[in-house]
DNA sequence: TTGAATGCAAACTGTTTGCAGTATT
DNA sequence: AATACTGCAAACAGTTTGCATTCAA
């Protein structure tokens, strides 16, 4: 990982590596969307970090633009690999099973312009649907 | 208010005329879109009700079906009063503020397809535009 | 008079901060 | 050797629960 542009004498915040930091990049690739909770569920029992360690990296990877936040409505916050391919998801209401969909829209650019309107500027939205999955069913 | 259809002696849990709980409903009216914290400031420092109030009548409201709750990605959970016109909103990064947009689409249609290939049943979707209003512009 | 509504204290969950010890460069 | 990383304890914010009191019907 590379995400720091400096070069002093140590390596800034955010870009050793970490056994924790590198298993919870591995982790998202793996799944798609975790909570806190779950990334920590992630590591095997015996060599779990500690929970403060799990918060802390994901303000550094936040801060280093390696992942970002989402939330789905229930107030519990994930995290994903950051991707510049622009995406929704599908997610299940019941199992918390969450999945990337691509589509091709023009939401953004229809709203902005009536939204400019009354003087709001559109930077950004956020599309995502709820329901069942395979399992739940 | 009449969310109960039951006829007990007493009247069931959300359906005395309680003033917090009027006053609640009332300040949905004015401000579309308010959380607990929100919801409390608007009661006159003199006759605020305990936070505990607000947090329970907020329960009963949407246990009754008179408000639904909302999330706008910053885990901050906000309130509406339940409308059956589909709608979206305009949400302000900087100040929270709050302003539904009723648009014609066919997301869900769309989606549901796709998704049900995979085995997913969509049952709701949820769709917010971010960005600057005219003040903090 | 009954039971819903309210306030207060305390518990609880998820997250953040301070500080000291460990590990990477 | 310097300093990022980690763990532990404690603080913190938002929310919920238990219990006693007040109020609407």
């Amino acid at each position: 990982m590379t995400p720091c542009a400096k070069k002093p004498t140590h390596k800034p915040p955010g870009c050793r590596t970490s056994a924790v930091r590198s298993a919870m990049l591995k982790s998202l690739t793996t799944n798609h969307c975790q909570t806190a909770e779950q990334l920590m569920a992630g590591f095997p029992k015996n060599k779990r970090p500690h929970k403060t360690t799990i918060y802390r990296e994901i303000v550094c990877l936040l801060d280093n633009g390696l992942i970002h936040e989402l939330n789905f409505g229930d107030g519990r916050k994930t995290y994903e690999l950051a991707d510049n391919r622009h995406h929704h998801h599908l997610i299940c209401l019941k199992c918390g099973w969450v999945h990337p969909i691509f589509m091709q829209h023009d939401l953004e650019k229809d709203v902005s312009k009536s939204a400019k309107k009354q003087g709001f500027t559109v930077t950004k939205h956020s599309l995502e649907f709820f329901g069942y999955c395979q399992k739940c069913n």
